[in-house]
DNA sequence: AAATGGTTTAACTTTTTGGTTAAACTTTTT
DNA sequence: AAAAAGTTTAACCAAAAAGTTAAACCATTT
């Protein structure tokens, strides 16, 4: 059995991942935690504080981690295909956090101060990795940048932007959505290593 | 000279493509337009009749427009050059339109019914012509439906998540991450050709 | 079983906020 | 220039929301 603090986490959770800071209400929390107001007070203090405990779990979940496999032969195409599968697989669990995560960084960038720590990514690392890659021969020239963002941009982005997605691509057929959803991790890993192979015509 | 009206909109626009609506204040609204409060709803009569305009004239203005070029011998290639160059450069101007509008989305989807209109986009043909292109050799295979939401997610992307990307991937610098966003619609150009060039190895 | 410390609640306070109103001011009409 | 119509403001109101408090409740210790 969950104690009080425990359910009052859940309900902050759902409540904040909804509805975001501004539109979060705290008696909306007490009422899905089945407790009294007062007790999220006693328990966190103040809204902004109940606040960043959510926010900061929430950052940590999904921050793309790349220390995968950057040993001295890693493997970029097992790689890409490991990650985008591993990510996806993540978001599909909790489709909302990109955009929660991602609206309260764009209203108050601050909070990610703390958040991160030395887990930056290893930009430099993969960057030699890119290179070697490319100068055996074995993908077309990318800069490591647009490649983490172009990675980044299509795993995430169906998730943030469902609604006008779903709506303007499939007819707003809620079942066509969850179907594609199933495919795209493969589509991506397919359109990605496309993009990579080298020697094109 | 700017019309009071006018000057009401300017302001909510700034304030509510800032903080959106929940986070968003009637009296902010005010001081930033340097008028008195009431004047606000001397001419839009409540907040959700004020914020219904500027969503309304938000989201028109950043959603895509595929009616380019689908005549009956269409250049694809040309069309995603064209499509990402002339998205890219709206986002440029409007940078911080399309967190506002997903966010809304998301938040109240309801929102999208009537903005629509007949503007839906023409998937069959989309799809007649990227069929037609696979058939003639011109490019590999992808579906519709994915070609789509990539060519859609690569340009918005970076936008929605300027914060992290530009923490986490440039180490902060800010010039850093409006030098890549200048080279950004070529790398995507370059990136999308690539997958869909045929003959791979 | 009395005392103690921790937990929970109902009721309350304070602040914020969207919205209203009546009066003042300005512009246009006659 | 008087009247009428339209615009703007300060002051006000009511509802909502965060946060507080004192008392009740419960479990554990002595």
């Amino acid at each position: 059995m969950m104690n009080t603090e425990e359910q009052i986490l859940a309900a902050a959770r759902k409540v904040f991942i909804n509805k975001g800071f501004d539109g979060a209400r705290m008696q909306e929390i007490a009422d899905e935690a089945g407790i009294n107001k007062a007790l999220l007070h006693y328990y966190f203090r103040t809204k902004e504080k109940l606040f960043e405990r959510i926010f900061s779990e929430s950052f940590q979940l999904i921050k793309p981690v790349f220390n995968l496999a950057l040993g001295p032969e890693p493997d970029l195409h097992q790689f890409i295909r490991q990650f985008v599968n591993a990510y996806h697989a993540l978001l599909k669990q909790m489709p909302f956090l990109p955009q929660f995560v991602l609206q309260e960084l764009n209203r108050n960038p601050g909070r990610m101060i703390g958040l991160i720590g030395k887990q930056q990514i290893p930009m430099n690392d993969i960057k030699r990795v890119i290179d070697a890659e490319v100068k055996k021969g074995n993908i077309s020239a990318v800069s490591p940048e647009n490649l983490i963002v172009n990675l980044i941009s299509l795993i995430i982005f169906p998730f943030v932007a469902r609604p006008v997605l779903q709506e303007v691509v499939f007819g707003g057929d809620d079942a066509a959505f969850d179907n594609f959803l199933n495919g795209r991790s493969e589509s991506i890993i397919q359109f990605f290593l496309l993009a990579l192979s080298p020697e094109k015509s």
